[in-house]
DNA sequence: CAAATATCATTAGGCGGCTAACTGTCTGCC
DNA sequence: GGCAGACAGTTAGCCGCCTAATGATATTTG
């Protein structure tokens, strides 16, 4: 199930030897970054091998996770402030809660409603809008799934101790705003140019 | 260019709280799996941008590399032993090399190939096998393209000191090893239920 | 030597990303 | 009240990934 190259990653030796041609190749950030991408990839192939053998993949699951929140009932300080997360219904807030473009949520939506997990229903208030919810079957499937789900999970990270997986994330999440500012930067400059 | 969902991670305490209800739900290794997941998209979407101002994908970039490599001259130690890499050329090779598909090189290629960049060629002692090369062109657009690519990776980790990044690789490593180590039980155990 | 098997590249069809363009509906402003 | 613009969902078309099947060629083996 990979999503990008380079199986094998070159050994360090041969970046350094590269570095002399690329002034601008910096060997420790391109291993960072090889292994960043090829250890997600590997992982990314683990979960999505599970959703696999019940015919869903990630971008499915990922919707079904959303409307299974929102289905919550919610028991206790349910008008307590925010809760953990907004409780996306329509095509639209599910695409922005997913990171996913509209037309692409329309896609999800529609082999999701065909294999019966999801109902599209209109909204009687706004008649441009549609209302996404979990079938009985969607549900069950969740309830099936997601223990196996988690035992991945845990199996994936259980060679990290408690304080390695902390560490882990916090240089993540260093890299993550970096990754963030220089998009910001490009939707901020290009708009100009293009057009 | 997102690949996967869920923009807007979960809170920690949601984690723990929803791990009342799933016994299987270890919250330190979700945490650390979302992250992780999350933080390589982004990443992957910086480089995927730069790609795409020059009309080319990662994979398309993957596939120009290997060969790139394989047309270097290897000017000293040519016949010193194992090289870094070996040399890929045939759609074979470089689909094992880059860990995907037989069937997607064969697509990878044809959009090369109608670029420009790159050109088959039949193998006069194996007439069922292709030879893959670098034109011209695609080494043109390699040598302008990979300084503001590598550029691009050493801004990515420039929050990292040496030592983060060290750190860094070596989870990355235990990860993907133990990725590894559970996808090849699947392969082994798989294959009996099957067919 | 011939038949079975393996290997190479490709094709066909599905899925899930994307952008761009379209349709219908609401909203806000004159 | 009516129209311009914003917004929701969809559609169409491209790309890259997959699996499965196909046809041509090598290789192994009986």
């Amino acid at each position: 199930m990979p999503h990008l190259l380079l199986k094998d990653l070159p050994r360090y030796e041969c970046l350094l030897e590269a570095a002399r041609e690329f002034p601008d190749l910096d060997p420790s950030a391109a291993e960072a970054f090889l292994h960043l991408l090829r250890t997600s990839d590997e992982v990314f192939g683990v979960t999505n091998r599970n959703l696999g053998d019940h015919n869903i993949s990630h971008g499915r699951f990922g919707v079904l996770m959303l409307l299974w929140r929102s289905a919550q009932p919610r028991p206790v300080k349910s008008q307590g402030a925010d809760e953990c997360l907004s409780d996306p219904r329509t095509p639209a807030e599910l695409a922005q809660a997913a990171g996913v473009t509209r037309a692409t949520m329309t896609g999800l939506i529609d082999t999701l409603e065909r294999d019966g997990f999801v109902r599209r229903e209109p909204d009687p208030n706004d008649r441009r809008q549609m209302s996404v919810r979990l079938t009985p079957a969607g549900e069950r499937f969740l309830h099936k799934f997601l223990p196996r789900h988690f035992q991945s999970i845990a199996s994936l990270m259980s060679p990290l101790t408690e304080t390695e997986r902390k560490t882990l994330v916090r240089l993540l999440g260093k890299i993550q705003q970096q990754a963030a500012a220089l998009n910001l930067r490009r939707e901020a400059t290009l708009p100009v140019s293009v057009s």
